[in-house]
DNA sequence: TAAGTTGTTCGGGG
DNA sequence: CCCCCGAACAACTT
């Protein structure tokens, strides 16, 4: 589930529940004091790259479903619930992720500039701070959260196969109109990836990505484990060209 | 079956 | 104080 267009498909299936009160807390987050969102209203629902805040007048849960969280809406399963919210008319249930608690406004702890699939997405600021990466390679660049908040090791290949970009070319050796070639497709894809997603086929998009084969010339991909995010890395030989 | 994975946080060492 | 690294964690697939 985790990249950015996952949330922001659940943050649509959870939207129906804003106005509405928590009639009941489960969960196996003692020490976060869940407790306390008894009778308190969802005002809210927010994504920040792969985080999602479900929020009320005073306080948000953040939740972050790492590699191997899960959820089901109106319906649960045996597991470790960290969080359960049954509300007026149905239940949210959140298993195996991070569940914290915030108090402080949202707006004073996140840059929603940086989130990829924010409107607010600001292409001058990602770019400044890949001038103060420019001996990072590029596969690690795209999975900087500061920089591509939502960006995950999926998306980080299929956008590198369409840019044309090797996935270790580097990133102050990156021609600057390929830079913003990237920022073009980091959003397409996203989208898309959320399109996908919504139709039940989250993996519809991936043409390289734990694919066997190029797409375009039909042989064989390269897979590796690169830079300093060590993350697999799936990519064409022939189609991405190295900048270095 | 054991290995691999859509991800992040933590602590220690340099 | 920063960076880097490895460990830890989690659930499901192949």
């Amino acid at each position: 589930m985790p990249e950015g267009p996952s949330m922001v498909f659940l943050k649509e299936k959870l939207s129906p529940f804003i106005g509405q009160k928590v009639i009941e807390v489960n969960g196996d987050s003692p020490k976060l004091a869940i407790k306390k969102l008894l009778n308190l209203k969802i005002t809210d629902i927010k994504t920040y790259g792969k985080e999602i805040f479900i929020c009320f007048q005073e306080i948000s849960v953040r939740i972050h479903l790492m590699l191997f969280g899960s959820y089901l809406i109106n319906s649960k399963k045996d597991g470790k619930l960290k969080l359960g919210l049954k509300l007026k008319e149905g239940e949210i249930n959140f298993y195996a992720c991070n569940v914290s608690l915030i108090t402080e406004p949202l707006d004073s702890l996140y840059d929603w500039s940086v989130d990829v699939m924010n409107d607010k997405w600001d292409r001058e600021k990602a770019k400044n701070k890949l001038k103060d990466i420019s001996d990072s390679l590029i596969c690690d660049a795209l999975l900087d959260q500061h920089i591509f908040a939502g960006v995950g090791n999926k998306l980080k290949d299929e956008l590198l196969f369409d840019a044309k970009i090797h996935p270790e070319s580097l990133v102050g050796k990156v021609p600057e109109k390929k830079i913003k070639a990237i920022f073009d497709i980091v959003v397409d894809k996203s989208f898309e990836y959320l399109k996908w997603d919504k139709e039940g086929r989250p993996d519809g998009f991936l043409k390289v990505h734990k694919q066997d084969l190029c797409p375009v010339h039909n042989i064989k991909l390269s897979s590796k484990t690169l830079g300093k995010t060590k993350r697999k890395t799936e990519f064409c030989e022939i189609c991405q060209k190295l900048y270095k």
